[in-house]
DNA sequence: CGTATGAATATCTTCGACAATTGACAACCA
DNA sequence: TGGTTGTCAATTGTCGAAGATATTCATACG
């Protein structure tokens, strides 16, 4: 175990991945002794992993009956992209201009890890690739707690974004939309990366109001 | 123990009062076989309320060297402050047309409590209510992540908080800011309101920023 | 005199076992 | 038959102790 790997760490990793792989699907219950079996750990950490997770929204709790896969609403997904759109533009603004030569090529890198991902079919790594992307472009110093909101919003919908992270063609709609934004920060068009990064969130919440849509009427019909 | 009481809620509640009442103060360290002592429990719970306000931002974590209460400085609290100024006028405008004569009950007694508790310099209790008069303003369905945020932001600087409201004179302008703040609500003047709460936070930042210099101060010299 | 070394201590981290609670199911009664 | 009650298995919640790591302080060295 490397430093400042802990246990916890590893379980809270092993959620994430679980989460992301759809092993745990939204609605799910999830089982403290399962996980510590999954990572061959004790409960104690493992119940710090969940309430790590839970804090983020990725799972929900309730006293005595266990941590659920938090399952949202299409009203709940909308209004974590409509935040989004109040937030993300702010960190940029303030950000893009900062940006030096290592930080964009840093962007790029992970533009690149992003679509080797997305060829290969690695969801959970292209979710990682995506989110180094798309946080570079906002990180900035001084707005360590706008981050951290936004960072939040993001991990809600860590699940649904993986949902539709395994249709190819959007995986491939995503990486050109990559390379156009990646454009415009290297040649710092602030507002014209903030339209495309809107344009970005709507086709993203399109899909998934369309998967959940088909959700519904799965639960609905078929059983 | 009531029904959802469990030890780990005592064990965020023994914590929240600890940081409210300043026996914990930002960037001292909170070491968890003493808080096992002062709430009567073992490490196990009080490992996992650390951890949830750790999540809230009240405390800092670093692996294998424990939490520190979170030291925020100037910068943060301006931060913070800006984000809520974002934040709480879109919640505010969604939720008052909305809020019927019980809601606008509840936020009256909140107004009442803490004016009571102002009076007796009950500062966990004034904060408490405080919280709930300015909630009640904004929450409405359909805003429960942006609510979550605004919380957080809240959480944040929750200790700083009760660092101001032990002087009397700002408990007293925060009562009668409130007063004005209720009438502008019940008379359904949406953008008066926002515009008071906007000198609110301002006030207050304008009194935690002198708080923090003459902290730093005290620090840079006394010792 | 300042710095490196190394025990000793304090603290965090994890474990395994036990207690408490929940939900499901079957037995029972009207 | 319909509803209630009691029992049981599964799961969560808590504890106390042992193991791992970081910090401190005294000591020796350059």
């Amino acid at each position: 175990m490397g430093p400042g790997e802990t246990a916890l760490s590893q379980a809270v990793a092993w959620l994430r991945s679980a989460i992301v792989a759809g092993d745990l699907r939204p609605g799910q219950r999830v089982i403290q002794d399962r996980v510590a079996e999954g990572t061959g750990l004790s409960v104690a950490p493992v119940r710090e992993a969940l309430r790590v997770l839970e804090q983020e929204g990725q799972l929900q709790y309730i006293p005595r009956r266990g941590y659920f896969v938090t399952k949202l609403e299409i009203a709940d997904l909308e209004e974590i992209y409509a935040l989004r759109a109040t937030l993300e533009p702010i960190a940029i603004r303030a950000a893009l201009p900062q940006l030096d030569e290592d930080d964009l090529a840093r962007i790029r890198a992970a533009a690149d890890e992003c679509a080797e991902a997305a060829m290969d079919g690695a969801v959970s790594q292209e979710l990682a690739a995506n989110r180094s992307f798309h946080f570079g472009m906002m990180e900035a110093p001084g707005q360590s707690h706008l981050l951290r909101l936004i960072a939040m919003l993001w991990d809600s919908t860590e699940a649904y974004r993986a949902l539709y992270y395994n249709f190819p063609d959007e995986r491939q709609a995503a990486v050109l939309a990559h390379e156009a934004m990646l454009d415009a920060a290297e040649r710092g068009a602030v507002e014209e990366l903030i339209e495309m990064q809107a344009a970005h969130r709507e086709r993203a919440l399109l899909l998934l109001r369309g998967l959940l849509a088909a959700g519904d009427r799965m639960n609905g019909d078929g059983k």
